[in-house]
DNA sequence: CTGAAAGCGCTAACAT
DNA sequence: ATGTTAGCGCTTTCAG
């Protein structure tokens, strides 16, 4: 014979301890026991005492689902991100755990893939499990449908990474026009007219200047990156920038733009650490050799970078703190703070390294 | 005036949309509403239509808190791992996700730090939280309360990464044994003898033959490296495995290693991909090249280990699957399966590259 | 300070 | 096929 479960439910054959049984051992009212376990209300020392024995002796486990059928409240905050193994996700994901759980909150996290269908199935079952606020890096900056239903929803959201300029939300993102402007800076300087960026962000077409892109993190980038070319006299500057190099694949692409004289290509800046792997790859393959031939800057500080040889210059993100900080903007608007939405922008900042040399012709 | 909160709870202003509301505007009852919208039971397909038709317009939301209040199924795994800043839990955690996503489950994502206290925290957390199953890295093999509190809440748990043999569960890892042989026989053959492990395992003293290693995985890498230069006949293996490298420092415990001539090392093994770049950095500093003054070999085909000078050859595991399939096994037991508890353990493959040489001295 | 009772949103018997 | 009702485990009025 099979126990009897319990009502229904309960897929799992052990009956689960509950404030009831508590309450029962205890001698109490189940109200009282729960008062003692969930700390709130008042209860008499004694009488908690007695409730906190009888839960230890019995293995009580407090069901947190039920206290958030009730209280609405699930002190949990869904994440989501492009792909939690790039680094830069990883690390923010950290950052916005460490904010959270010190807070008393958990993380509920999903991928999107950068996909906006998956994100929207990822939105959906963070709200169906009643999250108290979501954390989105959103796959698009510009298709705001997604987010939308956040708010609808009459949930807390908070943006990190990308910015949506459209929606009135709480957003964290790093100055990368500013780093994008630097890094360029420090190539023109350097006498390079002729820079590639590269990018895997998706785009139709090739880039024309004042064309909309899908995140605003790289539309920064390619800004400051076009700007500063432009400043630094370069003619057709949007000329220069390569989207689209998950297609291709980023070694492919690279490998095509170094070997092609009508490119000239004497310098590249990679729009993050996995790019700048790419390009090293294929000026490798190419017997290329950096920064003789070929100067490279890349965005984010991953740790290998200090020890490829050459060492990479790159810009470096407060890529932890990005999290944290959307977190604590998060849990300040679940904590009811009604203030207008705020935009963080934290400061990148360049750190030299080896990869950078004048140009060898031109 | 503020929106009379209906009865208690929903800290949130605006009111969800319930079954109840929707029922009432297809006028249904709850039971048919819930049915259509549920996918369960017989509904006829004209009042499926007119329930979906009310639930949409009023923009419905399932909650699934509810539902796991009554199913007692959550559809949601936990898993928590030593950091997800680490590329091999990401890697891992993706690897479940995909599964799990695939099965239509969840995942709520903890760090334990590696630490004991902290790991017992997150399997409270997701305990309360009724999650169906756990996938736990545990940060201990040889303290087992942590996961015996799982157990004893009755909830499937798969381990991966690390075995507790004295835990019947289901197990998922590589053959590091193996992995570690392959590595040092490389080593031993190209004429090495003198050959340092290095891991960050954290460990009371120095490591003498037979200690018991916090974690599986590195225990049985370091035996796999023992046993295989006694088998070239190098004396005292066990003085040549270093642990506890993160208290002092990968990069200074390499020098210190490196530079002291009473060492003599001409070879290391890193137990991992961030020991590496740490033995990397020191061998640079020192002005030691690889693979001419120094051979280095790791466990962990991490991107940027390709693309190095010299690239560094690897023992690659199969990270993905090693969370893939600890998903599936949970799953299979959540779904009921009561078979005797399995252990998969996974092949790695060594990658030779360009890190090995024979020593210069010796 | 304690107890009784209602309710959170949903599902599952049990009718009809 | 549909409706009625009870119940999941907890919190929260409301009385006493």
């Amino acid at each position: 014979m099979s126990e009897p479960a319990a009502g229904h439910g309960n897929g799992n054959g052990r009956r689960e301890v509950t404030v009831t049984d508590v309450a029962a051992a205890a001698k109490v009212s189940k109200a009282t026991a729960a008062r003692a376990l969930g700390d709130y209300g008042a209860v008499s020392e004694a009488v908690r005492d007695r409730v906190q024995a009888a839960a230890e002796q019995l293995g009580y486990r407090p069901n947190a689902l039920a206290r958030t059928m009730s209280t609405g409240r699930s002190n949990t905050l869904g994440i989501v991100v492009g792909d939690i193994e790039n680094p830069f996700f990883a690390q923010a994901t950290r950052g916005a755990a460490d904010v959270a759980n010190a807070a008393g909150f958990d993380l509920i996290l999903s991928n999107s893939d950068e996909e906006a269908e998956t994100e929207q199935k990822a939105i959906g079952v963070q709200l169906a499990k009643r999250v108290d606020g979501l954390l989105v890096a959103p796959a698009s900056s510009v298709d705001t449908a997604n987010l939308r239903t956040i708010i609808d929803a009459g949930r807390p959201l908070v943006l990190f990474d990308r910015a949506v300029p459209e929606l009135e939300v709480d957003t964290v993102t790093a100055d990368n026009r500013r780093g994008a402007e630097q890094l360029t800076r420090l190539l023109t300087g350097n006498g390079h007219r002729r820079i590639a960026f590269i990018s895997t962000i998706r785009h139709s077409d090739g880039y024309r200047r004042g064309d909309t892109l899908g995140s605003s993190s790289v539309a920064d980038r390619v800004q400051g990156f076009v700007e500063t070319l432009e400043g630094a006299g370069v003619p057709d500057p949007a000329a220069f920038v390569h989207l689209n190099a998950r297609e291709e694949g980023v070694e492919q692409l690279a490998r095509r733009l170094l070997e092609d004289e009508d490119h000239g290509i004497t310098a590249v800046v990679a729009s993050d650490s996995l790019i700048a792997l790419g390009v090293f790859r294929a000026a490798r393959a190419l017997g290329l050799s950096i920064p003789g031939d070929l100067s490279l800057v890349a965005f984010d500080d991953a740790d290998w970078t200090g020890v490829t040889t050459p060492a990479v210059t790159v810009i470096a993100q407060p890529i932890h703190e990005i999290g944290a900080e959307a977190a604590r903007l998060l849990i300040r608007r679940i904590g009811g703070d009604g203030a207008p939405p705020v935009t963080h922008v934290l400061e990148q900042h360049l750190i030299e390294r080896e990869s950078v040399a004048r140009p060898a012709r031109g």
